[in-house]
DNA sequence: GATGCTAAAGTGATCGCTAACATGCCAGGC
DNA sequence: GCCTGGCATGTTAGCGATCACTTTAGCATC
């Protein structure tokens, strides 16, 4: 019954501090919080005592007496698709440089009990705000049962959203990609489309479309895909038999890679038979044969930009607020994967 | 002054519920964690009222009390790179499907004092435990510090630890690798390196040399890189430029994509004049020409070793426990990078 | 009918902190 | 002298749960 050797002492709390600095708990609170009426000859006191017993205040008791916790919830699928990852990332380290902490509440799949099962378990936490990564429409379902209080912003949801949305211009980068092909002579473009149910594909669509219809091109029929490797790849044979297509914009980079394996291997060079331009620009884009023209997000720029949306919201302007941010706009990269037609 | 419309009224405790199932709130919270002695019928009003309120537990008041967060903190780079990501989404996965919650510490650089700091956060949040993922050699002095009470898990740390930790077999993988060249008809094998300072590097370079000298083969010097793709690229290149080099082992698939595209321009095609073997079977492997053989390690196994190891620290079992777990073999995954010298 | 035992409930203290108010002290103005 | 007021500090009351007791009720036993 004795049980574990060594005196279960327990981690120092304020009152330790205070008895030992010979002031009072409030005392040593004040000191910690900055607060501006205390002598400074006390806080030296303090600031040694809490030095000397290696003092680490307790977060937990603050957030139940404040109600605020000082860190921010993001919602995330659990993925390691190159697009999610790097916008997650990029908004952990913007969270962090914003001096919060980070909760994560990954989901299995995005669907709307999913997100608000992953919500509550935030709130249940006490988060500051919560960033939603959930670039699908039935997430964006979900995020009409978040209480309105709550800070909150969303991250490639509905562009049709008025508020608390940040978005990247896919649109915009859709029009880049097909204009470029177009640009290099190609008489019209075909697409591989991302899944159902994300706004990245069916905003990819709308901006491929629109660059076609304003260059009066022919609009062929849309290949729909997944945003897999080897869903790009069944496209690409589909591709490959139609000798009348000479230009793809694949709506991701793997799409894209799926696309040129499967023109290879029936025969068909890239970019002399077929010109390819993906989306994403992951790392391995530059590396692939031929190097892949794309498009290339700003996720930095996306993550910096919610985190002030998120912020702003906590210093308790109008939850309304900022009515709607212009979304960042993404860049083309031009490499080697796109040639005139011969 | 009036600000906000609508009543600030805060969400509802276990005192509200226990006044309108008229009992008191320890029977509230007798109820909540499914303590036996309750007769059915009040619990069957209690559960009535907290669905009537909308009543959630506040976790924070809870962990004040018992010390206990049901959070489990992780300890990450804050990166994008395929192998680091793919674990911590594991772990992830893992750690939610043992019923915790997930904080996360992500640091910009694995040094010493990052790392001390971001344990820190997390244990003043009063986590339960943590998962530190750090593969590095400066991470691992910071473990050091680490309290000896604090449950823990290191993930790809010093293979010379001798608990808390799960690891892959890096030296087996690259054994597998390098043989697998060797057994292609090769005399010997080049190995162009991850950076210093990694576990993964220092192992992958140990195993390489093993198989060398089991087979008798002689041991070129190594190429050093970091794990860019760029840094695969000028390996490459001065691969290129030695006729002698005709297999390589890449510490990375990045790394082998890197030398595959030096190898390319310069004119040397792979497998037939050079086969090359990858490490990570990043989902790009079987779509870059040639399809990359490689190694695969299994990152949902490991994140599940971790955190049952986590979990057995938490349950009480001696912290130094459960000597040291055999570390997780990968498997190779043949491909068309490799072919007989000719 | 007093006693004992167990199930089902209630009471009060406590976790470590902050907020609100109370106190003591010393300055200045009537 | 006494009030007013700003500092520097102490005191007390929660925040919302759990924990260690105590109390009450119901029933079998002596």
């Amino acid at each position: 019954m004795d049980g574990a050797r060594g005196a279960p002492r327990r981690t120092p709390g304020m009152t330790d501090v205070a008895r030992l600095a010979g002031v009072s708990h409030q005392t040593v609170s004040r000191v910690l919080n900055g607060h501006p009426n205390v002598k400074e000859q006390t806080r030296l006191r303090v600031r040694a005592a809490m030095e000397q017993l290696g003092y680490r205040p307790n977060r937990v008791a603050r957030t139940l007496v404040t109600g605020q916790s000082h860190v921010v919830g993001i919602v995330a699928q659990n993925t390691a698709l190159y697009g999610p990852t790097s916008v997650r990332t990029a908004v952990e380290r913007s969270v962090n440089a914003a001096g919060f902490a980070v909760g994560v509440a990954s989901v299995p799949a995005l669907d709307r009990s999913s997100i608000a099962e992953a919500i509550g378990r935030l709130l249940d936490q006490r988060v500051a705000g919560v960033v939603v990564i959930a670039p699908v429409t039935s997430a964006n379902e979900a995020l009409d049962d978040v209480p309105d209080d709550l800070p909150m912003v969303v991250i490639g949801g509905d562009p049709g959203r008025l508020s608390r949305l940040v978005t990247i211009d896919q649109r915009h980068g859709a029009r880049l990609a097909t204009r470029c092909l177009l640009a290099a002579g190609h008489d019209t473009v075909w697409h591989v489309s991302g899944p159902a149910g994300w706004y990245d594909s069916a905003e990819r669509v709308l901006g491929w479309r629109e660059a076609l219809l304003d260059a009066g091109a022919e609009v062929p029929p849309v290949l729909a895909a997944d945003w897999s490797l080897d869903a790009g790849y069944e496209a690409g044979q589909l591709l490959a038999r139609m000798p009348s297509a000479r230009a793809v914009f694949a709506a991701s980079d793997h799409l894209a890679m799926g696309v040129m394996k499967a023109l290879r291997q029936a025969g068909r060079s890239v970019p002399g038979d077929v010109s390819v331009v993906g989306f994403d620009d992951i790392p391995e884009a530059g590396y692939v044969c031929p190097p892949l023209t794309t498009v290339r997000p700003d996720f930095a720029a996306v993550a910096e930009q919610a985190v002030r949306l998120l912020l702003s919201q906590l210093d308790g302007s109008p939850p309304d607020g900022p009515p709607r941010l212009a979304p960042v706009v993404p860049a083309l990269v031009e490499r080697d994967s796109v040639a005139p037609p011969r």
